[in-house]
DNA sequence: TATTGTTATACTCTATAACTATA
DNA sequence: TATAGTTATAGAGTATAACAATA
């Protein structure tokens, strides 16, 4: 079914074919042999992730706002009107979990909530004049930013990776998304509690 | 200083160029306008990451085993007797967080702290045979769920991919590293807290 | 009955300060 | 004085359940 595009040969990097570790533990501080991490894309995606935005963060910080608030600025700047439940969702936002974080835009005046005509249980939500003003400033703000990403990966580098990362939208069904509440479901799993209680590691 | 690999010109793909938004916000239902976020290497990189550890924690959930904990146990599998720091370190998780980490894989039974006879103070960590066994089982896991990522990007796609995301290594500064302690820092900003209180949303 | 926004709540992940025992 | 591990705690981010208003 998905043999069409790829050799798939080689996910037998490292651990696979030599599995007798290499280094004892003694002289091996510097470099930490990564296994398949160095293999694997939810690891690396992470380290990126977490990289990026710590420069995002460090960029914006001037103007005390976070990736999250920003995504919603520039959602709803390019698409006013829209309801609480398309923007958050578009964001893979957690309606619920949008509503503080919404919140925080229209306590500074960023962004309000205006009542929608059709349908009288939905909020439209438009930038304000402030909230407008402040988006473009962050624009500056972002291509800063986001040059640096470039410098670091090479503009043709750059490009190959935004469309690898569309290219796992939707990969693994983890959207935010509400799916009507879901609702009738079993529990689950128990979980696996972890208490601490004094474990002063004794000898091998 | 860095203008030597990239043409670096267009970061103007949307927002900068076409600041008038485009749809009144009636019939554009289906489809959201990203925006520069569809430029945004920090947000497609934290959707990609969302949906690529969707898939890993439904693959691992049999063995009820988290992205964090998998990757404990590569490391301490493939570089027995490193102490607590030096793997926390490799994995940008702070030594304090990764107490109550390494606690859930050791009331497991999967991995053993031990006394270091160099230094009293560190613990050398190493897989029982148990956890041995069950790195063995997830590594089969890891693959199919590495092979899905394949499937999605093609091979030279994801090939593409980790090498790119090699390259975003220590990008920001955002490592989890401990710096000793940081200690003497002034208390950076006020915070902008965000109390709800009853807002019906008025007409615009 | 279903949807929209909301509240309350809990769990995970991350971050900081301070302690202990060793060095 | 500095380091390794730990504790406690606070803060984000994310998750589910339940409710009122509206459709």
């Amino acid at each position: 079914m998905t043999d069409s595009h790829a050799p798939r040969s080689n996910l037998r990097h490292r651990s696979a074919q030599t599995s007798a570790p290499p280094p004892t533990g003694q002289e091996a501080d510097a470099a930490i042999d990564l296994g398949v991490l160095g293999q694997s894309a939810g690891f690396l995606l992470k380290r990126a992730q977490m990289a990026v935005f710590a420069d995002f963060i460090a960029t914006f910080a001037t103007a005390d706002i976070r990736p999250a608030q920003f995504s919603v600025l520039v959602i709803v700047g390019r698409n006013p009107g829209m309801k609480q439940s398309q923007v958050s969702a578009a964001l893979s936002i957690k309606r619920t979990n949008f509503v503080p974080l919404l919140d925080s835009l229209e306590d500074r005046g960023l962004v309000k909530r205006k009542m929608a005509a059709a349908d009288r249980r939905s909020h439209a939500l438009h930038l304000t004049a402030k909230g407008t003003a402040l988006l473009t400033e962050l624009t500056v703000l972002w291509t800063q930013h986001e040059r640096r990403i470039q410098d670091k990966l090479g503009h043709d580098g750059w490009t190959q990776l935004l469309r690898l990362l569309n290219g796992l939208e939707n990969f693994g069904g983890a959207t935010g998304l509400d799916e009507a509440d879901v609702a009738d479901l079993p529990p689950a799993k128990p979980k696996t509690r972890t208490r601490r209680v004094a474990k002063p590691a004794d000898a091998g």
